[in-house]
DNA sequence: TTGAAAGCGCTAACAG
DNA sequence: CTGTTAGCGCTTTCAA
């Protein structure tokens, strides 16, 4: 590979000039530019930018972990981030954290040595205790949870809420006997994610209208397809009777849906299933999903600006904010009510 | 952040000792490692792996370049990607194209820039006339597609043959009238790519299998569900009988069974759908979707291992290979053979 | 077993 | 408008 080296030796001018055109500062004469351009072009040159990096003490780059890429929300914000943050000038790498503690300590750890010069996280299982490490010097926006005590940036969607207007929906629709998939009764405020919250609001919401609210009605599973069929099954054989399901994730619905049919159950007919994170899939599947809808757009454009304001030294260092993203219900065939004959 | 000036100062050793410490050498004491050791725990200290990379010419990072992240194939083929090459000491950064040209050339000269060790690209764009860019200092192979005239390392899936499985298990089941969404009809031997392949296979099959193969049979779309979607309307607007068809990817076809129960149209009463990549999903719609099978793991595991032995040397620069995976289909509910009766 | 010196490729700061 | 110098943090080379 061709240096700045070679490229001034050819041009006949310093290297300094050939920086100054690269990063097309001025007070480069035309004629000089030109010529370092052809020699650019001839020796097929390439700034190196792990020596720029290490000289400039930053990289232009973000670092996006995610649990697991894989996962059709995940892939969507990824993509959402990417396209963002070049508006910026940012770079996106995406991290793997395997929805693990182990794994999102890795991606902070991570995003030091390799010198990013932010991270977003979407954290599911650091614990408050370790909110500290969210306040170093390196920028960290935390996305999609909602809950340290420790002031730290973070992007939240209000899952509580979500939770309630599924429930709401799956009541104001017809339904009686509701149940959850994915759902986690917390065993105190240490561990408080996804799952947790968007039970929360589905106790909330299922009392608020008069339902039956045991927490039996709830059952943990993984955000997986495997997790919503699985979860099925276990209320089935517990004899809990349901007639309006909420799924923590959309995955989890389409899981659950294809599950009801093997037990011969219909949707939306014997029983109403609302899921969350309005993927785009839930447009197409059969029946069609009606699904909690978070802000993603908004969501993903504060986590952003959060990040690139810090990284540009645009906040005080104690100045830490929070923005919870706003939730809809996007009503689909999943849910259709049931006509009363 | 400490600096192994700052280490080595603290632990009244050189830079040179700290150096060795950390990266495991042998020929130090241990009460000197330890000496270290504690320093750098004292410290809080991580090496920068800028300064590594610009040291040692390499990164350690492979770049992973795919169409988009968002796209359950390759939100897999990513995770298997990653997972192959940490079992050989590498990380990987995601990259995404946009399946164009353009990203994809971007994709190559990014991974020059940032000094990737490695790249592992799937191709949907780039022509033959670029493959001696594929041919440079920089490991390159090119996964998932088949036609380069040139010669590069390359790790293919038989896609003339996973076309050809599709429509004759279409044909063996009891359909007679097939059709194809996703496909492509080659202006020529210049732009060969899956969408070409798979579509060639399906009019090999059939006419293999004396059905009607005529390319009028065949429509072009996104590897989307709106493609999936929008391509049944122009079939059926084009009053083309179908009662077999083949999607070039499974979202296609999650795509396609939407719209086919939108006209009425029973899945696999009325028609029989295959996919193509086998996703998680498949399994889980309903009615569950046929699909024609990749060997994933094989294909990863081929090309990381392929990269990894440029990267290191290992093979001869003229020396390049290719790997053709192997292909399946995965006979599910959305094929069922229909009951003469 | 440990240390000193050199330099990877680039850019900030300043000099001309 | 252009050039010189120094140094980012690390590892390679060689010497002690």
């Amino acid at each position: 590979m061709a240096t700045m080296h070679d490229v001034a030796r050819r041009a006949g001018v310093s290297v300094m000039t050939v920086s100054n055109v690269i990063n097309e500062r001025p007070h480069v004469r035309a004629a000089t530019r030109e010529r370092v351009r052809a020699a650019i072009d001839e020796l097929g040159y390439a700034v190196n930018a792990t020596a720029r990096s290490l000289r400039q003490g930053r990289t232009g780059v973000i670092c996006l972990a995610v649990p697991e890429i894989d996962r059709p929300y995940f892939g969507i914000l990824a993509q959402l981030v990417i396209e963002r943050a070049a508006t910026d000038g940012f770079e996106v790498v995406i991290e793997q954290t395997g929805a693990a503690r182990a794994g999102e300590l890795g991606a902070l750890a991570h995003s030091r040595l390799r010198s990013y010069d932010g991270l977003i996280i979407n954290a599911v299982r650091l614990a408050g205790a370790d909110a500290a490490l969210l306040r170093s010097e390196l920028p960290v926006v935390v996305l999609g949870e909602r809950a340290y005590a420790e002031p730290v940036d973070r992007v939240a969607m209000d899952n509580v809420a979500g939770g309630a207007l599924a429930v709401r929906h799956l009541v104001d629709s017809g339904r009686r006997s509701v149940a959850m998939i994915g759902g986690r009764m917390s065993s105190g405020p240490a561990d408080i994610d996804a799952a947790t919250e968007r039970a929360r609001g589905f106790l909330a919401g299922a009392a608020e209208r008069g339902v039956d609210a045991d927490p039996r009605r709830i059952v943990e599973s993984d955000f997986s397809l495997e997790g919503g069929r699985d979860g099925v099954r276990r209320l089935l054989e517990a004899g809990i009777a349901v007639d309006g399901l909420f799924c923590a994730t959309d995955l989890i619905a389409i899981g659950a849906v294809r599950a009801l049919a093997d037990h011969g159950l219909r949707v939306p007919v014997d029983v109403g299933v609302v899921g969350f994170d309005d993927v785009p899939l839930a447009s197409f599947t059969t029946p069609s999903l009606t699904s909690v809808a978070p802000d993603r757009i908004g969501m993903v454009d504060a986590a952003v600006s959060m990040v690139v304001a810090r990284i540009r030294g645009e906040r005080a260092d104690a100045d830490y904010r929070e923005v919870v993203g706003a939730m809809a219900i996007i009503e689909r065939e999943s849910t259709a009510t049931i006509d009363p004959n």
